[in-house]
RNA sequence: AGGGGUGUAGCCAAGUGGUAAGGCAGCGGGUUCUGGCUCCGCCAUACGAAGGUUCAAUCCCUUCCACCCCUACCA
């Protein structure tokens, strides 16, 4: 059985109990309730592979049901890419796609009944007046002078409020609960409120919307689910959560269930601030790749299979955690390991002028594209000419001790080719290194040199007769520190990191990358993991976008010396 | 008259009266035509702290400390 070769969690645990005792009749009914005001990200796919996750291990189903019921913020747009979000991500709700305005009838004849029965009134304090009922934490409240109506008062009022007799927020309808609670969610929570707002689905049919929590556990009961999961922001609603199932006879009543809210360093994922990046125009769109949505990671060139392999890493638990993106990363490269083509492109060009290679001669190496595996994938054929590109940064003119790379009179492997051995260096005259000229070793094409001298390093290459111009960008954080959202004094938009983009115009990738196709993911051999981005890429123009780069052992070698330095 | 939660390694996170899983990161080494991958090894005498119960406590009890959430006609 799956779950027991998962992790366990607290969530499962509660969940074998209750199928052990015949709860629910063993049946596992989850939801993921998102609200249409913004785009999804990288915490709510914590949530969904939580929740879809559940009903996949335990054979039950879960709905994805929006909680449409605050028309001033919500919209098409975000219902129609949270979908587009969820089914990328590899989940399927099949026919049980629900909306909570879909129930603002039953949900307003409940209310009714609560009128009818004393247990609702209708409140005429200003917002202002009601914060001051309301006590504060160490305070209990005072009743609203309205809390005493008659029920036929409270009853024609409701109905009024619904037929929009009355401004809007000239009147709201409470829960008569308990004013002295210490839990305030139960200080006489507001059920309704009146505002006029044209909704997505309901057009002009209300005009009294019901608040979260009145809503919110009733959709759950109407859907039949068995555990309602959500974050621990909602813990101290759970009480109120259940006072508004109990009080309606004969409701199925689910358990909430609360679990901490993903975090991640470096990043933030408030939708507020999300939505200011967006709006502000410091990231492209929803879409950025740097932003820590579900589009953005889509952009960028994250596979689902990683954020469903990373939500599974993180666990689920009740304590507060900023997860290290560097888990992340380490999803996307295991995932992409064995599924990308390895191929070459030099990000920052150097000339290197082979003398001793003839010139208008082409000869052509086969280079498998998986070579830990080389059946796999295949192979291509790659031109070697005179004149080949390196990296800038694969030469220096005065090597630190354990480089080995290219340097003056010193030797490297280009790559599925020969042997190649610096002889000279050109400058301008600034002193900038312009040109390389170098020798081949012609005998080390398919071995190492007979002589038995090592080798000590590997460098990519490109033949600069058959290279092909490329854009590359490369990601970085957004952010410079690690919680952004937590500076007292700064706003989250000063720890931006103006390094998050850079652009690379004039990048040159191998030949065999003309029919790369939008979408593809490769590996460029000692960068990264790469993406064809579907969007900005022109038929032979196509535009790069690393996902995330190798490990760097040398990177790390050399941070490590600069700090024992200092 | 406050209430509700949470503390296990640098970061996540299992475990739960019987002597601290796993992952990420890190460190050391093997291998290598990617400084990648991979392989081998190391990485908490210790579970927020102090007492108590017990043959035995991360787990049960008491007290304390730290952090998070709740005073929207948002969700």
């Amino acid at each position: 059985m799956e779950e027991a070769t998962r992790p366990g969690n607290f969530i499962r645990t509660i969940i074998d109990g209750d199928r052990q005792a015949g709860k629910n009749g063993g049946q596992v009914v989850t939801r993921f309730p998102p609200e249409p005001n913004g785009y999804l990200h990288i915490g709510h796919a914590k949530s969904i592979c939580l929740n879809f996750g559940l009903a996949r291990d335990y054979a039950g189903r879960c709905h994805l049901r929006f909680d449409d019921t605050n028309p001033a913020a919500e919209d098409v747009e975000y219902v129609d890419s949270i979908m587009d979000d969820v089914r990328w991500l590899g989940f399927d709700w099949g026919q049980h796609l629900y909306y909570a305005s879909d129930y603002f009838e039953q949900i307003y004849q409940w209310a009714e009944q609560l009128v009818k029965e004393g247990r609702a009134f209708v409140c005429e304090l200003t917002p202002e007046q009601q914060r001051e009922y309301r006590g504060t934490l160490v305070k209990p409240g005072q009743n609203s002078p309205f809390r005493d109506r008659t029920v036929e008062e409270n009853l024609d009022l409701f109905r009024r409020m619904r037929a929009g007799e009355f401004p809007d927020g000239s009147k709201v309808l409470r829960a008569k609960i308990d004013m002295a609670s210490p839990n305030l969610n139960l200080r006489d929570p507001i059920m309704y409120r009146i505002k006029r707002f044209h909704h997505h689905r309901t057009g002009d049919q209300w005009c009294i919307y019901p608040m979260y929590d009145w809503a919110h556990g009733l959709s759950d009961a109407i859907e039949g689910i068995t555990h309602s999961i959500c974050t621990l922001e909602f813990e101290a609603h759970r009480p109120l959560y259940d006072w508004f199932i109990d009080v309606l006879p004969g409701v199925h009543h689910p358990q909430q269930i609360e679990f901490a809210r993903l975090n991640l360093d470096y990043t933030v994922l408030s939708k507020r601030m999300l939505i200011e990046l967006v709006t502000g125009k410091y990231v492209s769109g929803w879409d950025d790749p740097r932003m820590p949505t579900i589009a953005g990671f889509r952009r960028r060139g994250y596979t689902p299979e990683s954020i469903r392999d990373f939500a599974e890493r993180i666990g689920v638990a009740k304590a507060d955690s900023v997860v290290d993106t560097g888990m992340l990363e380490a999803c996307i490269r295991e995932d992409l390991n064995t599924k990308a083509k390895r191929v070459a492109c030099v990000h920052e060009p150097l000339k290197v002028v082979i003398e001793n290679f003839p010139e208008g001669e082409t000869e052509e190496f086969e280079a498998p594209f998986f070579p830990d595996d080389p059946p796999k994938m295949g192979s291509r054929k790659l031109p070697f000419t005179r004149e080949i590109w390196i990296e800038r940064e694969d030469f220096m003119e005065v090597p630190p001790k354990g480089f080995f790379r290219l340097a003056p009179g010193k030797e490297v492997r280009l790559r599925c080719a020969y042997v190649l051995k610096c002889t000279g260096v050109i400058k301008d005259d600034a002193g900038n290194v312009v040109e390389l000229r170098a020798t081949v070793d012609l005998e080390t094409k398919s071995g190492n040199p007979a002589d038995g001298r090592k080798i000590g390093g590997t460098i990519h290459w490109l033949s600069a007769a058959h290279a092909l111009k490329a854009e590359v960008r490369l990601y970085d954080r957004l952010f410079t520190v690690p919680a952004p959202a937590s500076d007292k004094e700064k706003n989250f938009k000063e720890f931006l990191n103006p390094k998050s983009l850079v652009v690379l115009k004039d990048a040159y990738v191998e030949p065999s990358l003309a029919g790369a196709q939008p979408g593809d993911r490769v590996q460029f051999e000692r960068k990264g993991y790469y993406y064809v981005d579907p969007i900005d890429s022109k038929p032979g123009a196509p535009v790069f976008h690393r996902i995330v780069p190798l490990r760097d052992g040398w990177a790390k070698q050399n941070k490590d010396k600069g700090s024992a330095k200092k």
